[in-house]
DNA sequence: TTGTAAGCGTTATCAG
DNA sequence: CTGATAACGCTTACAA
């Protein structure tokens, strides 16, 4: 039954020695294997339907032909076209992808990455949202160190700082796009609803919507930003409470899609009309959300290139100089939900 | 820099063994160390930063700690939801997903499986959408049954037969009550949008629902089915193409959600109101639905427990009778997308 | 309780 | 071009 057929059979089989069959079946680096033995090779392996065993050749070899990658949560769409990102570069280049997902636990990811030191993957990438949280990147950081220094590459998604490479998305050009666009199209009250305090690249946008339209010439009343959690009911309330505020607002702009998803359901909920009564953008440019009327403006963020570069990045063998860090591009896309209200603002 | 550290180099500077080393550092079977020693075993693992090498471990022990999980496409919901439900009772247990993507190629799927093989795998899940291909079918009934031969353990999701434990879908009971809930709700003209030919889960539901009517006295007409991509475009064209058709339709039935919503976009655009003019029904409630305007009646199927149910199975190490099959259950959700309609349909 | 030593399946070094 | 044989890092009988 579990008859595990290994490389020896082979050779016994074929009648050559274990190195020959080794080199017949692989043609490592020097393929020196008169070709009539390597047909009496493969022949035996194949009768005797022999698997080459991963393990042991990265054992010999000193490395695996595995990749890590450290996650969130898959079931969010970001995370999940970050993934298929890096599973397409991984096995264009024949590795496997070994998928962890941290349910948001700062620890658990720490502990994720040692994980995969263990597994010897050889390289990881962590890609989960960063959060505002010195001693978690600390610990974080202590584990990537840990990691390259037995010999893997490593890459950050979200944040450069932790040592090793980084992917980091332009949120800060997307936001600043984004507001000036708004602008543009006549908005001037803004509104801001915003993921948890220390949910970093909510931050980022947060703080570069605010600080765009200042400098514009209309600062964003800090009544006009509710925090709240990065979901659609997080969304939601948020949207509830900017509601019950009064304030005079003529565009929201919500740090993600899903919350500004959120935003919508509770709005009109409420009999307030988007974007009649008031104009709504969201973040991140979620496929699944292209139907949702009306259409939603937002910042569009490629996570699947976000994916294939950190992939890249990590499995770069040329010598590293430093910690690099690549930057992927934002596009701002207008559409219904932002409706041009340049008529109206002469005022 | 690289110094790799291994487990005899903490023994000697614990002054033990390798075996006493071992013990101490993993507690084996007979967790037989003295505590003074595992102690001073642990200090020094720590002093050095000592990681234990799981390949070695996985050669010595003769088995990895790694599940294989074959999807076709993570950034589909249903599929990432799966994923989710695969990983987490994988890492419950201590064990590592090996994620591979086969991108709607049969074969592709088949070579991933033998992929897994020389990885050695523990366990594969093989979860992507099953076609009606027998050529397909047979390689990879193959693969699995080599896969197995060699000591592991697999399981398909989507359909029994490929000579391995398997968990299915209720398609069947899914479609037979939603079609008995719409007929309940006074539809009468039903038509069905449905994917490509060969798509099992979506031939399934399609002729469900048509053996369900027919049986209710409303025998759906050949000219009411219109196969199509499984994608929110071929969703549209299917509408479309409905439409032209001018049939008496009081219900269109797509066979997944996605579908359904391209459906609700084409038919809006061409003036049809859902649910005034026709009702739509989707299959598989995909989250991101939730906000679309009308709210999608649609038939549940939690793919999440879909995933931990393969997961479960694949890891289950009790003797194996046979392949057994588990049949994960749907559940209808009626909402706005079909409204009762009882009182009208008094013909 | 601890140590010795024999594998685990490959690769790779080094002679023939 | 081919064949012994020593690693690779760990676990696990088997001894002591």
């Amino acid at each position: 039954m579990t008859a595990r057929v290994t490389l020896s059979d082979v050779a016994r089989e074929a009648g050559v020695s274990l190195a020959t069959a080794s080199r017949a079946i692989n043609g490592s680096a020097n393929r020196t294997v008169r070709p009539e033995l390597r047909a009496r090779v493969l022949t035996a392996a194949a009768r005797l339907r022999y698997t080459p065993d991963a393990t042991a050749q990265a054992m010999a070899r000193g490395r695996t032909t595995s990749v890590g990658l450290v996650v969130h949560d898959v079931t969010d769409p970001s995370c999940a076209a970050l993934v298929a990102g890096v599973v397409g570069v991984a096995d264009a280049s024949d590795l496997q992808v070994t998928l962890a997902c941290a349910q948001h636990e700062a620890a658990r990811e720490i502990e994720l990455v040692r994980v995969l030191q263990r597994q010897r993957a050889r390289a990881v990438v962590v890609a989960g949202p960063r959060h505002d949280d010195d001693v978690a990147d600390d610990l974080l950081r202590q584990a990537l160190a840990d990691y390259v220094a037995a010999g893997g590459a490593a890459v950050v998604v979200g944040t450069a700082g932790l040592g090793v490479d980084a992917v980091v998305v332009d949120d800060v050009g997307g936001a600043d796009a984004l507001a000036h666009a708004l602008h543009a199209l006549g908005y001037r009250q803004p509104a801001v609803l915003g993921g948890p305090r220390t949910h970093l690249a909510s931050q980022t946008r947060r703080d570069a919507f605010s600080r765009a339209f200042g400098a514009l010439g209309c600062p964003v009343d800090p009544a006009h930003v509710v925090l709240g959690d990065l979901t659609h009911e997080g969304g939601a309330t948020a949207m509830r409470e900017l509601l019950a505020r009064r304030r005079p607002v003529d565009v929201v702009l919500a740090v993600d899609d899903v919350l500004a998803l959120g935003a919508l359901a509770a709005a009109r909920a409420l009999g307030v009309r988007v974007p009649q009564d008031v104009a709504l953008t969201g973040f991140d440019d979620v496929l699944t959300l292209r139907d949702v009327v009306p259409q939603l403006t937002t910042v569009r963020v490629p996570h699947g290139d976000v994916g294939r570069c950190a992939a890249l990045l990590a499995l770069d063998e040329r010598p590293r100089t430093g910690a690099r860090v690549l930057t992927v591009d934002t596009e701002v896309l207008l559409r219904a939900s932002t409706p041009d209200r340049s008529g109206r603002a002469v005022a």
